[in-house]
DNA sequence: TTAATTTTTGACCAATCAGTAATAAAAGGG
DNA sequence: CCCTTTTATTACTGATTGGTCAAAAATTAA
C-alpha cells in the first residue's frame, strides 16, 4: 500500500456516524454533528465516505447487516424452530440493553419512515432487507410445522408478515419511555395470539 | 373586530402545512416549503402561527384532532363494538383513498418516530393522544365482553396495546409499496389472531 | 533522495436556513 | 378625518448548511 496511511478505524468511524443517524435521523444530523462524533476532519470524511448521502447509506447497510447475521445465525441454528423465533424477536428488546451506546428505537425503521417514501436507494435497501427476513422467519416457521411445534393449518406467511409488523410497531413505541419489560410482555401477548 | 382582516383562512394554511410536514417530516420542510404551499409570506406565518415549531405543533394538534374526532364517534356510537373497533381499524387504511391529497402512511407515527425522542412537547402530545386512544378501545372492548361478543378471558388491555402497537406497525408498512388490499388483509389476520 | 500516492488539514464557497425589522395597506372606532 | 390596530410585504440578517479545493504531511516505490 503506498501513500499516506489512515489515522482512523473504518468501522469505527462508521459506527460513530452510524449512531449519530440513529439517534438523530438523516436530516437532522448536521456534517460538523459527524465531524465532532467521528473526530474526523470534514474533507476526511468525503474522501473516505463520499457525501452525507453516501455515508448514511454505508452506515445502514452496516446496521441492517449486523442484525440479518445475528439474527440469521439464531434462526437457522435453532434446535427448537419456535424457540428460535422467540429468541431472535425477544433479542431486539435487549438490544438496547446489550449495549447501552445504543440509541433508543431501531434505525430501520427510522430510516424507512424517515427516507423511504422519498429517497429510492434506502426504499431499495429497506425493501431488499425485509426480504431476506421475511424469507429466514418463513423458512423457520415452516421448519416448525415439518417438527410438529406449529400446527400446519397455520399459515407462516401471515405469522411472518404479522410479527414483522409487530416489530415495527414495538420500535416506535420503544421510542417512548417504555420499558424492556413491558415490552416482553407486549411481545410475549403477541405470540400467544398468533401460536 | 379592528384591523386589516385576514386574507387567508386559518384552516386551509394549517392544512397545507400539515401535508407538507407529513411528506416530509419536521426537518426535511423548510420555511420556504412552508411559503410555497401555504401561499403565504414569511411574516405573515411567523405573525400567525409562530415559528416553525410553533406551527409544526398545531398541524400535528389538527392531524390527531380529526383522528381522535372521528374515531371516537364512531367507536361511541357502535351498535356491535367488536364491528365498531373492525370499521374504525379498516378505515385508518381507507383514510388515503379517500383524500388522495394525503401524504402515504400516518403523520402520527412519522412525529412520533422523528421528533418525540428529543422534542418533550411533541412527545406529551403523543403520549396524551395514545392515552385517549387506548381509553377508547379499552371501554368499547369492555363494552363488547358486557355484550357477550368477547370472551371475558380475554384482556382489554391486552387486545388494545397489541392494536395499537399493530396499528403502528402497519403505518411503518405503509410508507412502502403496499396496496389497501394486502393492508386489510394483514388486519384481518391480526384480528382474526386476537379474537 | 526523489517521485508518486494517499491522507490530513484548514481555509473557503455559494446556497439555504430560520427568523426579524420596517414599512405599507386595510380595516374599525372616535 | 384621524388614530389605533391588525395584517401584508419586502428587504435584510447572521448563522449554518453541505460541499470543494489546495497545500501540507506521511508513507512507499524507484
Amino acid at each position: 500500500m503506498v501513500g499516506r496511511p489512515r489515522e482512523f478505524d473504518e468501522e469505527q468511524v462508521l459506527d460513530a456516524a452510524m449512531k449519530a443517524f440513529w439517534a438523530n435521523g438523516y436530516e437532522a444530523t448536521s456534517l460538523a454533528d459527524l465531524v465532532e462524533v467521528t473526530g474526523l476532519h470534514k474533507g476526511s470524511l468525503y474522501q473516505a465516505f463520499g457525501d452525507k448521502h453516501a455515508l448514511f447509506v454505508q452506515t445502514l447497510n452496516r446496521y441492517l447487516q449486523g442484525i440479518r447475521q445475528h439474527k440469521n445465525q439464531i434462526l437457522d441454528h435453532a434446535e427448537k424452530p419456535l424457540q428460535g423465533i422467540h429468541d431472535v424477536l425477544h433479542g431486539f428488546i435487549d438490544m438496547s440493553e446489550i449495549d447501552c451506546s445504543c440509541p433508543k428505537g431501531c434505525m430501520a425503521v427510522k430510516s424507512l419512515v424517515e427516507m423511504a417514501p422519498h429517497d429510492p436507494e434506502v426504499q431499495r435497501i429497506m425493501e431488499d432487507h425485509k426480504a431476506v427476513m421475511q424469507a429466514s422467519l418463513e423458512k423457520c416457521l415452516r421448519k416448525a410445522q415439518a417438527n410438529g411445534e406449529l400446527s400446519k393449518d397455520k399459515s407462516p406467511e401471515m405469522i411472518t408478515a404479522l410479527l414483522m409488523i409487530f416489530m415495527d410497531g414495538l420500535a416506535t413505541l420503544a421510542t417512548g419511555p417504555t420499558t424492556p419489560e413491558q415490552a416482553h410482555a407486549l411481545l410475549d401477548g403477541q405470540l400467544d395470539a398468533l401460536f
